[in-house]
DNA sequence: GTCTATAATTCGATAGAC
DNA sequence: GTCTATCGAATTATAGAC
């Protein structure tokens, strides 16, 4: 059965998200995501250009973050690490994008850009100082996909994700609301 | 001026565990470290046999965490705090660890090792549950360490250390002592 | 649009002279 | 112990036929 160009773009862009999640970004080859992709590497290099691109193309992501404004302040921690852990298990790009923000900068930019102005926007409004509170929001959060869902390290990598949320919604609400502890 | 063999080796430790830190598992090359140890490519796989091993002599590593149960329980969040900002400046490996970690299993495992049985160990008596209480720590401290030394992202990665101690103390303080809250 | 063939590098690892 | 030379495999990327 023979596909139209855009469904084999489709294909590949999917096979490269599982690829860089599972293997990070030196060790996803255009290769493997060829083959994964049931096509032929130098398409993957028509359609895309390079390996960067391609990633960059593979690593568009939104965190779709509700406004946060308008969420009760003791709901706010629980809504927010609920939505991260969704947002982790659903789709294999915020995987992929840790995996390669660690030995690739363009990577680690499109993280930077994620964590603090999506984070720092949703965070508006609830202190002046936003974008310290994202990037400590950003801490806990990433920290927890980074032991839950990549290193699987301990007990916080089997827990249910209710569980989580009842650990870590505190830790979050604290980091949003709570007097500046420097000031 | 001619090296003996045990210096040598010494130095190629040392510009390993640079090269590790600063670029990860794989796109740290033999070739690399030689040149930055002034040796040769081939004197690196007599001394340590191949990549993998040179990778595990160069990241042996110790958190040396005090003993926890002396400490007066609402001075425990700054004191390991702290604790883990120093170890991360003063050393290399744990910068080396985590980059190698996302890609590469043998270093998957010894951050696992690391970050739960030696602190676990370290929680012990503290509370029963002390394996979900180190998983849970290690989320909020390898997250730190990632934001702030990995990523560079936000401000958390340019405050001053005694003002991340602030912030994250009551965190690690409620994960090691507070009632569970999923019981 | 698709695929074959291959160029140009780069890597880990080995053999062997000194 | 040290280094030169090199092998064999793998990679991204390109050129060009169909």
């Amino acid at each position: 059965m023979r596909r139209s160009g855009d469904q084999t773009k489709a294909a590949i862009l999917s096979a490269a998200r599982e690829r860089f999640a599972a293997d990070g970004y030196e060790r996803a080859t255009i290769r493997s995501i060829a083959a994964d992709a049931a096509t032929d590497p130098a398409l993957v290099m028509r359609h895309f250009g390079n390996k960067e691109k391609l990633f960059a193309a593979a690593a568009d992501f939104d965190l779709h973050l509700p406004d946060l404004s308008t969420l009760p302040r003791d709901k706010l921690g629980a809504a927010l690490v609920d939505h991260f852990l969704r947002r982790w298990e659903e789709d294999d790009t915020l995987q992929a994008l840790l995996r390669a923000a660690v030995t690739n900068e363009a990577a680690a930019e499109r993280m930077r850009q994620i964590f603090t102005s999506q984070l720092a926007v949703a965070a508006k409004g609830l202190a002046d100082d936003a974008e310290v509170r994202a990037s400590l929001v950003a801490s806990q959060t990433l920290g927890l996909g980074l032991c839950r869902y990549v290193l699987k390290l301990g007990p916080v990598a089997e827990m249910r994700r209710a569980a989580v949320v009842a650990w870590l919604a505190p830790t979050i609400e604290r980091y949003l609301t709570a007097p500046d502890p420097t000031a």
